[in-house]
DNA sequence: CTATATTAGTACGTGGCACAAACCAATCCG
DNA sequence: CGGATTGGTTTGTGCCACGTACTAATATAG
């Protein structure tokens, strides 16, 4: 209980911290007119071509949310439906050129914010945060069975 | 570069220990049917009495959202307005006991959960988080002429 | 090989959330 | 007094998430 402790709780820094980092994500991506949950499912689809089903299970949404989510992303050219062939009831989603460069801009900017945030950490500071930060997910994944369902938009 | 290297890089780590966080709070929050941004409201009236201007600056809404936000809960009994007797424009918000009661028990649980998160964590591990953690944050509120408006819920 | 499940996705209705623009009162001030 | 400013609400738009019902395609049982 020193006089200048600036200390919080765990939890509360953690907390506050998280808002601090999803706030940022939220200002860039709406920036470039993207909800959270845009950005996110643009992050998903960089690397995957998932069918509505599996991106519900990403993205821990209901399946009906996903069908209007990739609507509008769809609507604004960003992602394309593709009925499969050997099923022509499922529909595998991809992003486009188009997507691919919004999600590309807005990671770069992403990370640059995390690095205006993180100005103040000498370099080892810095490891140690990203260390104890990758544990903790890591540790999260194992237990959960790593289903992923939170990929970041960063590189 | 080692090959059972799990570590994440930074940026990444970041943002998937963030989106962690705040699934955590929204999930307990939904178990009390609260949403986020609800959750968020009951924690900064918690100890304050703001304004319907004030509360706007914390949580950075538009003054037309706050409406919206306050009858809502306020039709649950969370929250009530009161009509200044100088100024009778202003409406002042304060947190009822029912919504008192609502948010300690969301922080509580929030507080466990966040205890089960880290916990492979070692004590000085978490001295060290809770540390960075707190100097990122302050560093962040100092820059920007630390308005709060990200006031978490927990104790 | 039909008849009945099951599965993938969509449609629709509800409600919360956020915004902008228009608006109404109350207060301020020249 | 009368025009500006200020605090809040209203209204309309759009996104997001859900649950329920529905359609079409595939799988399975008989």
């Amino acid at each position: 209980m020193s006089s200048r402790d600036e200390t919080l709780g765990l939890v509360d820094a953690l907390a506050q911290l998280s808002f601090l980092v999803q706030n940022a994500l939220a200002e860039i991506a709406a920036d470039y007119d993207l909800s959270l949950i845009q950005t996110r499912l643009l992050g998903v689809l960089r690397d995957r071509e998932p069918t509505m089903n599996e991106l519900g299970r990403h993205l821990d949404l209901d399946k009906s949310s996903i069908t209007g989510l990739i609507s509008r992303a769809q609507r604004r050219g960003l992602v394309v439906r593709t009925v499969s062939d050997i099923d022509r009831r499922v529909a595998r989603v991809s992003i486009t050129d188009d997507g691919r460069n919004l999600v590309e801009q807005v990671a770069e900017l992403f990370a640059v914010r995390i690095g205006n945030l993180l100005a103040d950490l000498a370099d080892d500071e810095r490891q140690d945060l990203a260390r104890l930060a990758s544990r903790i997910v890591g540790a999260d994944m194992r237990r959960n069975g790593f289903e992923p369902g939170t990929e970041a938009v960063s590189d």
